[in-house]
DNA sequence: TATTATATAAACACCGTGTTGATTTTACAA
DNA sequence: TTGTAAAATCAACACGGTGTTTATATAATA
């Protein structure tokens, strides 16, 4: 109670500065942002920014943290369930989620956006999941792996595309989409990507 | 002729300056690059990379439009042909090229590369290849776009993985890996994909 | 050899950076 | 209300990269 009270201050501070910096984005690379327009957009004093980041993205890489933590939730609980249906509203709760939050989402995964964040999504699903090979004298392993990047490179892709829509479609529509493409690029690959939940 | 031995100074130049860039970007991104040191390390005076330049971004952007134009070419006869198996020497051919010069393709396309070189690729290839419809009931245009962008993004993913490796896989395998993932996406999308030149 | 294009050199004002120490504001508790 | 911490502000500073200028040197050609 006593440090939340505290940090109230602290929390409009940080806030300040991450909507100036999404505000920027909007407008320039990041790589032309300097800190003096950004803590003048934000209407902060310079000295508080070094007192919270080191530069603009030690602060991009703050924002970055809370999303990709959704993110590996998200992808844990799609591993730990079975059943295609609840597998599809998992899903769908997703792409709700990514429609709430679409103006920070937007700006992180757009060409205008970190290719970090994108860097560590790709890692951080890479890892979560394992690509347990099938059967099939056909396709090596090194093959199989090559089907599986393919497959989350082209969801991922499929996601930005997604989000550069103003008017973008409803999530029920891109859970069955992505669905779909997924698991017959699986059986393209003629092997089973499974998500297993013991690595 | 004239024109030719004049620039012999300067193309040395540039190239200095080019690889200069490249060595650098494989310790740091390019924005902490700055160009007293991109010069230094090259051994060309400051004011002469200005004569040519405006920043690293502009000599980066400079690079990238070489192997854009090589790209471009590539698009251009795959689309014009139609035989599967001239297809896929086509295929092969231009990832033999990229073989050949892995060292600047990897810098570009890698996560400390430019993320707007990997925008324009994308552009071209959306520009160079017209969606032309299947009737189907089922999957509207719109969803159809999304089985092409899916299955670009996927193939530009799936270069990016081939190229960190450090022993690539042969040419060949690539072209046929590719060719098969690509032609089951549009399976999947139950529409043809077809590379029309007429647009 | 004279001419032209290009690269170098030194010097310059300018601006963002990151840090310091002193001061003010804010939130909360006695 | 008042005292006390924590946090934000302010002014000032040295430092270093930027982009431009002017003069000079070097290289390629005719």
């Amino acid at each position: 109670m006593k440090n939340m009270k505290q940090s109230r201050k602290t929390r409009y501070t940080q806030m300040a500065l991450q909507d100036s910096l999404v505000e920027l984005m909007k407008q320039k690379p990041i790589a032309k942002i300097t800190i003096k327009e950004l803590c003048e957009n934000a209407d902060i004093n310079r000295t508080t920014f070094y007192a919270h980041y080191t530069d603009q993205y030690d602060l991009l890489q703050k924002m970055e943290e809370e999303c990709l933590s959704f993110a590996r939730e998200a992808i844990s609980n799609l591993i730990g369930e079975k059943d295609q249906n609840e597998m599809m509203k998992l899903l769908e709760e997703v792409f709700e989620y990514i429609i709430d939050n679409r103006n920070h989402i937007r700006i992180l995964m757009s060409e205008q956006g970190d290719i970090n964040f994108q860097k560590q999504l790709f890692a951080m699903i890479y890892e979560s999941c394992g690509i347990s090979p099938y059967p099939d004298k056909n396709v090596d392993m090194g093959t199989k792996e090559y089907y599986f990047i393919y497959a989350v490179s082209g969801s991922v892709g499929l996601l930005q595309h997604w989000l550069k829509d103003d008017v973008m479609k409803p999530a029920k529509e891109m859970a069955e989409t992505i669905y779909r493409m997924a698991c017959f690029t699986q059986f393209t690959g003629c092997c089973t990507v499974q998500l297993s939940e013991d690595r």
